[in-house]
RNA sequence: GGGUCGUUAGCUCAGUCGGUAGAGCAGCUGGCUUUUAACCAGUUGGUCGAUGGUUCGAAUCCAUCACGACCCA
């Protein structure tokens, strides 16, 4: 690009005074220098430095060269204090007219806060005791031309910080302590599978069939083949068929992508946790899941006692463990074991409580619609809920002493779903029958019911093993254990609408 | 999809009953060699989200639309 002379016609003053600048460097020479290296991050001056006190600094006569953003700048005639923010933090540089000559003190002078400088310099401690850098040496390496939000207010408007995270996380410390945490979080889990002898893998995005879950896909066209694809909605059906094949400890950290609403609890391209692990049952992975849990907390927290906007979770304490009728009955007293048998009485209470009620919906479907309405927003503190009905649960082992109930369990924190896990279901028949009521919800207008996938019914037929399977939902994860009321605060780039 | 609220200078926000568009910060000019929301003096900067309507006159009232936040489905 050399058009840089073509300045936008709708671009303000302030952009346009900056510009100027940024032509006078292209004027000097190289505007856009990439000879200058630092040796020393802020965060190591404050550490190493920081306690000493003024006196004892003065003998410290090391040289160290720092890069990074001015996010602040006092001049004060021939003096001046500004602030240098690199990846590590901030220190205050001091600047002077008699050490660092005319041109590179007129250079600090109309600098710009957000310009990209390069020091040299020694530690010293200023009268008020803030250690700083006295710079012997300073160069503009890249010239800001968008002025940063004020110094004071910040930027807030959600929006902004959500279509411009660059902005917001140069301005927002903590926006960046978020992701180091979310950073953190999925370092922890690898490391905890891995030293459990799990193997991670990458199966795949494009899918001819989207299985796994029950959701509506993303379409796509492969040209190459002229047929469309579907983004995945979940990793589980390529999982298990490499449990088949050999793999009986798995799992895959990725990306799954769901064609519905955007809300503060999803996005349409989120990150799953699934491992699966061979000659287990769910009540194993629970308990593993239980851990995990917990030492993630304390690995990314520091502590097993989590705040989540504005309530405390122990999660030393045991999780609780209710089956879904348990839990119904005890947060809709109306209701007794006899109702939750009955068709009819259930449809009619789901309805009262503003749940979905068609006439394909038989007992466990309506039985899971009221504890959607009438339970889930109430577990706060970690709770794991078991015995799902099977009709709800097209891929799950069904219980040996009562079948209409899989062997499924799904953990909620702070009223939502964390993870979801389940005895798989190994028996080729079984699963094609249920493959075949799926596809007969499909054709009766449920589009998100699941297809017939073949292929997996073959890989069963050679022999899945006995296998308990767990998804986390990573995203959910991380706000809980970041304080994040929305899960776009967890996500760099959330998903918005086109920019007008 | 529905409801509520919001959108004014680069940022954060005021703007009364419908009567010439405001502040702080940032910017620009000058002063100031230990400041830290530096300070002092002066000063520039506006498609009031968009479109249409009501009115002598609209940032303000009405309608539609766009984008966002929160709640609900």
């Amino acid at each position: 690009m050399t058009d840089h002379a073509q300045t936008p016609p709708d671009e303000n003053h302030l952009i346009a005074t900056r510009r100027e600048k940024l032509d006078r460097l292209r004027a000097q020479g190289q505007a856009f220098p990439n000879d200058f290296r630092r040796d020393t991050l802020a965060e190591y001056l404050i550490g190493t430095y920081g306690s000493r006190d003024a006196a004892s600094l003065e003998a410290e006569t090391t040289v160290f060269a720092l890069a990074g953003r001015l996010m602040a700048k006092r001049v004060m005639g021939k003096a001046s204090f500004g602030q240098l923010q690199d990846m590590s933090g901030r220190i205050q540089l001091f600047v002077q007219l008699n050490v660092v000559g005319d041109a590179q003190y007129e250079t600090f002078k109309h600098a710009d806060v957000g310009d990209l400088l390069g020091v040299r310099g020694t530690v010293f401690k200023t009268k008020t005791g803030e250690l700083s850098v006295k710079v012997s040496e300073l160069r503009l390496l890249v010239k800001n031309l968008r002025p940063l939000p004020e110094k004071w207010a910040g930027l807030t408007d959600t929006e902004v910080r959500y279509r411009q995270r660059y902005l917001d996380l140069i301005v927002n410390p903590e926006v960046r302590t978020t992701f180091e945490k979310r950073g953190k979080t999925v370092r922890f889990i690898r490391n905890f599978l891995d030293a459990l002898g799990f193997i991670e893998v990458e199966t795949p995005m494009l899918q001819p069939i989207a299985g796994g879950a029950t959701a509506r896909p993303f379409v796509t066209h492969y040209n190459a083949l002229d047929r469309d694809f579907y983004l995945r909605i979940a990793p589980e059906l390529y999982l298990k068929r490499l449990v088949v094949g050999g793999f009986e400890k798995v799992y895959e950290i990725n990306r799954n992508f769901r064609n519905e609403g955007l809300s503060t609890r999803h996005n349409p391209e989120f990150t799953m946790l699934e491992f699966y692990q061979a000659y287990a049952d769910y009540r194993e992975a629970m308990d593993l899941v239980e851990t995990l849990i917990r030492d993630v907390a304390i690995a990314v927290h520091g502590s097993a006692v989590i705040r989540y906007q504005g309530r405390t979770y122990d999660l030393e304490k045991p999780f609780n463990r209710w089956t879904m009728k348990e839990a119904v009955l005890r947060h809709n007293p109306d209701l007794d074991a006899s109702a939750l048998v009955d068709r009819e009485r259930l449809a009619a209470y789901a309805k009262r409580v503003g749940g979905d009620v068609k006439p394909a919906y038989g007992v466990g479907k309506l039985l899971t619609e009221i504890f959607e309405k009438t339970v889930e927003t109430t577990l706060l503190d970690p709770t794991f809920i078991t015995e799902f009905p099977t009709e709800v649960s097209p891929l799950a082992r069904a219980n040996d002493a009562d079948p209409t109930v899989t062997d499924r369990f799904e953990l909620f924190i702070a009223g939502r779903e964390i993870a979801n896990g389940f005895s798989e279901l190994n028996d080729p028949d079984d699963q094609a029958a249920r493959f075949r009521a799926q596809v007969a919800a499909k054709q009766a207008g449920d589009d998100e019911a699941m297809l017939f996938d073949a292929d997996y019914i073959r890989a069963l037929e050679y022999g899945l093993p006995p296998t308990a399977g767990v998804g986390v939902g990573i995203d959910r994860l991380v706000m809980f254990l970041t304080d994040a009321p929305s899960i776009r605060d967890v996500l760099l780039f959330p998903q918005m609408r086109p920019e007008a």
